[in-house]
DNA sequence: ATAACAAACGTTATATTATAACAAATTAAG
DNA sequence: CTTAATTTGTTATAATATAACGTTTGTTAT
């Protein structure tokens, strides 16, 4: 009764759908030459439901990219933490899942008193396959 | 004589002039608005300015705002390492100079045997007078 | 100084990413 | 049912960024 959890609407289930096939990253534009064909048009709704995704951490975008990745991660914490590899040269990316790192930069705090509250961390280098 | 250390060309001087002047980070059309009393006419001339400063680390670009601020941090490495906290009420933008955290996440490996050559973290939050 | 090269410039056009505004349809709760 | 909230569909437009081209300026080596 208090409230149903989170029932995914039609085409938040289909961007979502999405974004969990594909290999890496997709950008808002490429996702939505991909859904034309299930009846999302606009750009407006890709975003909306990129929108809702990010909010209940099914998806993270890839702020130095501009890109959508789904959350390995059981949502992240709802998305409060996030930590990302890139590789520079094929543009793979990978969300880190290290529970040391997450707690060192949860309880990190600066001298200036400011309790931080969400963090995104995007590392860049070269991958396994490229190195 | 074996080369002249980086000397700013005209267009990048002013736009690093203007980005030093702010309080806070700025937007590229709010740079290219800012500049064209001074003869710079067209985004791309901003851009092209941006992206040498960055290259050389007098500027850093706040990605998750698409904005751009001068470096507080002796360059930080040549924007290597670079980490800001931003209030998500006021839009306030501060780099963070903390060595122990730039020692951490510099040497930082997660078990993918990657080795990172370059971060950007970005903390968000209430920044004092916010909270 | 001058030829050769690289970097920066100016300009126009265009690509890419994202949101505003408004009305209709669907869903969740009382 | 009915009311509120969410989601949708649609058109238009805003905001961010790059392509392509030719010219100019600065640097280096002869
Ligand atoms: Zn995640
Ligand atoms: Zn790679
Ligand atoms: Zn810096
Ligand atoms: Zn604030």
């Amino acid at each position: 009764m208090t409230q149903k959890q989170e029932q995914l609407s039609k085409n938040q289930q289909i961007v979502l759908s999405i974004i969990e096939k594909a290999k890496g990253p997709l950008k808002a534009y490429s996702i939505l030459y991909n859904v034309q064909k299930r009846g999302i048009k606009a750009p407006l709704q890709v975003y909306r439901a990129l929108e809702k995704l990010i909010e209940i951490g099914k998806i993270h975008k890839i702020e130095s990219k501009n890109a959508f990745i789904a959350c390995k991660n059981s949502y992240c914490e709802i998305s409060k933490a996030t930590a990302f590899s890139i590789c520079n040269n094929c543009e793979h990316v990978k969300e880190i899942k290290n529970s040391k790192l997450s707690k060192y930069l949860t309880n990190f705090e600066d001298n200036s008193g400011m309790k931080y509250k969400k963090y995104n961390l995007e590392f860049f280098g070269l991958c396994n396959k490229c190195k």
